[in-house]
DNA sequence: AGCAAGAAAGTCAGTATTGACTTTTCGATG
DNA sequence: CATCGAAAAGTCAATACTGACTTTCTTGCT
């Protein structure tokens, strides 16, 4: 649904064809969330067929299709942005990473194990920070950077606090409460 | 992808229908992500055709289907678990629920209206803290949660900071800058 | 001039996800 | 004891998304 919202969004400072939101979309990196080549061809037919975009020229290309369709908002396009944007900012959805649901199941591994996967993952996400860290001028891209880089440093907060209370879970608790389920075998040898 | 793992991590401690998974999830609200219906259906077909579960019985039901299907883990299936949980922990993949896109087009809006909306989310995420917020004593479970509430609370941050550099922007320069594109119009009135 | 490597600009068949509909059974109520 | 509404337990057609493949240019080298 905010895939939509950023079609639109970058189709607000001129006519785009396919290719170049996909480039402007990947050239931006972590910024965005990552948007498929398909994808973008996809959406950009819908909004059209749903009187959003329309076809503005098939500019000369270098690509199997000798003219590329080059798309451009409509006046509906623009009242469709504005709605959208109001949607996604006002409507809160939990990200869901899948580390939640990874998290719950850690349990099924050794602590000493489980404190492992999470210090790789420390290191991912330190990785992707310094990505995402590249300074910006513009406000708003500042402000969207700021978001990501905030998630970011809660995790690593996390991190760190699940990390210590695992370490005490091993220390303690030698072998720990496993809720050895798995059909036969020992959890551990999953 | 993590979906199959939240589905396969359920099935560890015993056998269950496509219902039950499906309300355990649904019970347990905003903890995991969300899985509807159809979606559990489908996953639980794929995951046995590909061996990791097998139909263990088919107890007696209410529904229009006089037998329901149970699915257990198979040691496949088991397998599988293993390798996905290393995964997800492993791969951490930058949350996208659309506000980082949505903030980098809150500049098409006056700040006054941004701060308006940031002001509305502020309240939505307060809200959807609360429901999450609910104590747990399993320790796996307290750190899931710990997990989502540190997100929050860095969401509430930064829409503290960021209503307070719009705000700024409102006294410093009315009328603001402004990259009006829609066409024809003001994008005031999109 | 001729050729290989790579970038431009897609297409499309397969896979995943959704949401609206269905059918049966149960419990409560008049 | 007829029936009405809700919950159980799904199904399925439509929609969205992905990734692997394709074709045509351009550039650089020999």
């Amino acid at each position: 649904m905010h895939k939509e919202l950023l079609v639109l969004g970058l189709l607000l400072s001129g006519p785009l064809s396919g290719y170049d939101v996909h480039r402007i979309v990947t050239a931006h990196g972590a910024l965005y969330s990552d948007l498929k080549k398909g994808n973008v061809y996809y959406l950009l037919e819908r909004l059209a067929a749903e009187g959003g975009l329309h076809v503005v020229a098939e500019a000369g290309a270098r690509g199997p299709r000798r003219e590329r369709l080059v798309y451009a908002l409509t006046d509906h396009g623009c009242q469709m942005f504005g709605d959208l944007l109001r949607e996604v900012v006002r409507g809160y959805t939990v990200a869901h990473t899948g580390i939640e649901v990874g998290m719950v199941f850690l349990s099924y591994l050794s602590p000493t194990e489980a404190i492992h996967l999470l210090e790789e993952r420390r290191q991912m996400v330190v990785e992707r920070r310094q990505l995402v860290e590249r300074a910006t001028e513009q406000l708003h891209e500042q402000l969207a950077q700021d978001h990501l880089v905030s998630l970011m440093d809660a995790e690593l907060g996390w991190i760190e606090r699940s990390v210590s209370r695992l370490q005490e879970l091993e220390k303690t608790s030698v072998p720990p409460q496993q809720p050895t389920r798995c059909p036969g075998t020992s959890v551990e040898d999953c």
